[in-house]
DNA sequence: GCCGTTTTCGGCCCGACTGTTTTCAGTCG
């Protein structure tokens, strides 16, 4: 494991030790920042091991944090970590994953009953012995008993391929009754995270109470978390838990802020608010009149609250979408993004030739018809035996017809082009004879994806540099949830990609979106070039863009730096000059 | 523990719901 990825881990155990143990809650707080901090940073720590000051630049990371990160890349070790943790039985922490159970209610247990671990508390329940712990009922007794249960079973975080379309589902649900207004999925979903832990439902309604009803009376209910006045919490059999709720019309811009987020980019408004002498709540932006009762409830009316985008003017911060609310950046601008209506090529795509289920003439067909002037073919290679891989001969026959196709078709350029297998020497699928007899070379990994990170660095930097390169396909290998994939140096990778005039690319298809967000940042950052493709295998592959243009966005990317977005003159020249 | 365009000390976001309680603590998002 790659240093970062300790310490992300090593300061989230000192953040939640210090909860169990009753410590000042903004302590708490500090150190689970310092933890989000590390995720987003891309940066190799390595050379920082001696300058903590380098480290107190980012914003988060003050002088005892960095002192202890200096001290972790030294040493290997944090004192103050272990320290921390040899106050609490080992089982504790695991305990504060069984929803419902807090850092309160978990020191109870171990106070008042001698409960140190998920596996004690089930013994307890089992033994009926906690009926001597305080402020512990039978009903929340059988709540834990069922959240064990639940954590059992549960899965992972799931894709947004899969969430996504659930989402659409649920919401298609709710519009099935009457009265209903507007409904929208919230949270990490509408923020295009890879992988999303529940779904979030906002709804305007004439009837809240009829449409909580209603929502109950979805299939596949597994249990009814909870169900008030304007909000609802269902786990659905598939191991997903779905939130409602329903908000006035007149809110609605300010309740759907609050419940996109992120947390984190919530509490940043809120603050913001604060010194301009307001309040912000899901129910709107309020001046401030330091009364204790929310304004709402004293019918005070709201500077801002029927629109997303009337709260940001009132706060006068630009317009924030909703796949940068990560509180990543200062709030002050908004660079433009890349948009779906963007994308005018698609360069990435397989037919029947290899393991694609559209034929040469479908493929193309269907590029034309969603509107794109350009359409790379790129099937495999002939090292993907499992992919029936081109062999040089096949190629040379596949590359005749897809230059008759394109020239018997108006309205659309295809390129023959080939996704050429990296090898584990960094070395190519074709030699540079054939590959050169190619429009575009899409050169990705595809096996020996676990190899260490010199290794994989070196590997991919051959392909960036091979001058018939066009675009770095998936780079890192990664499937999520099931394969972490490759972990290059990522940033000596976007500097040989800028000398080389080289692509990396964002494929979109769901199980992958690699490159990743903060990789797309990175690459952005330096003024890399990037790709977004489908690696489309069948027609409704082209619906992946969707995930490909989140994931871009949330990247910070521009259509400026996306070469699907360019003009077919530009994009075509840029193509054929390496060649 | 972190931070500062009034601050190097004194703040640090806000509300719904549940369960266990007679007025509120704990959890969650």
């Amino acid at each position: 494991m790659a240093a970062r990825e300790e310490l992300i881990i090593l300061f989230d155990e000192m953040g939640t030790a210090l909860e169990l143990l009753g410590a000042n809650a903004f302590k708490v707080n500090a150190n689970r920042k310092v933890a989000r901090v590390l995720e987003d940073m891309t940066e190799d720590l390595t050379p920082l091991a001696d300058d903590p000051a380098a480290l107190q630049k980012f914003d988060g990371i003050g002088k005892s944090s960095a002192v202890k990160i200096c001290e972790f890349l030294t040493t290997g070790r944090i004192q103050d970590h272990q320290a921390l943790l040899e106050q609490l039985p080992d089982g504790l922490l695991e305990l504060l994953n069984v929803p419902g159970l807090g850092p309160k209610t978990i020191r109870n247990l171990w106070e008042h009953a001698g409960v140190e671990s998920i596996a004690d508390l089930e013994q307890a329940i089992a033994d009926d012995a906690l009926g001597d712990v305080p402020r512990l009922g039978k009903k929340t007794i059988a709540n834990i008993a069922d959240s064990i249960e639940f954590m059992k079973k549960a899965g992972e975080r799931m894709p947004i391929g899969r969430a996504l379309p659930l989402a659409e589902r649920l919401i298609e649900h709710l519009h099935a009754k009457g009265g209903v207004g507007q409904v929208e999925y919230a949270g990490s979903l509408r923020r295009g995270r890879d992988t999303v832990g529940d779904i979030n439902l906002l709804a305007t309604c004439d009837d809240p109470a009829g449409l909580i009803e209603h929502f109950q009376s979805l299939d596949d209910v597994d249990k009814v978390l909870l169900a008030g006045d304007t909000k609802c919490s269902l786990r659905l059999g598939l191991g997903m838990q779905v939130d409602l709720r329903v908000v006035p019309t007149e809110a609605f811009g300010a309740a759907l802020m609050y419940f996109t987020g992120s947390k984190e980019h919530n509490v940043t408004l809120r603050e913001r608010a604060i010194k301009s002498g307001m309040r912000l709540n899901e129910y709107g932006l309020f001046p401030d009149d330091g009364q204790d009762t929310p304004p709402q409830d004293r019918g005070i009316t709201p500077a801002a609250a029927a629109t997303e985008h009337d709260i940001y003017a009132a706060l006068d911060i630009p317009f924030h979408p909703p796949e940068l609310r990560e509180d990543r950046d200062e709030l002050d601008s908004v660079p433009p993004l890349v948009t779906i209506e963007d994308i005018k090529a698609e360069l990435h795509a397989h037919t029947t030739a290899s393991d694609g289920h559209l034929t040469l003439k479908e493929l193309v067909v269907e590029a034309k018809r969603r509107g794109f002037h350009t359409l790379a073919v790129t099937d495999h290679s002939r090292s993907s035996v499992q992919a029936n891989g081109l062999d040089d001969d096949r190629l040379r026959r596949h590359i005749e017809a897809i230059r008759e196709i394109d020239a018997a078709t108006k309205g659309i350029r295809v390129l023959a082009g080939s996704e050429v297998d990296i090898h584990a020497d960094g070395s190519l699928d074709y030699d540079d004879q054939l590959l050169a007899e190619l429009d575009i070379v899409v050169a990705s990994p595809h096996a020996s994806l676990k190899q260490d990170p010199a290794k994989a660095t070196a590997r991919l930097l051959a392909a960036i540099a091979h001058p018939l390169v066009h675009i770095i396909g998936h780079p890192t290998g990664r499937i999520i949830g099931r394969r972490a994939g490759l972990s290059p140096d990522l940033h000596a990778l976007i500097e040989a990609a800028l000398e080389h005039d080289t692509v990396l690319e964002i494929n979109a298809n769901p199980q992958r979106l690699d490159l990743r967000d903060i990789h797309v940042r990175a690459a952005t950052d330096a003024g890399c070039l990037l790709a977004i493709n489908t690696d489309a295998h069948t027609d409704t592959h082209f619906d992946f863009l969707r995930y490909g243009v989140l994931t871009a966005r949330r990247g910070r990317l521009g259509p400026e730096q996306c070469i699907n977005c360019w003009p077919a003159k530009r994009l075509h020249a840029w193509v054929a000059s390496k060649r």
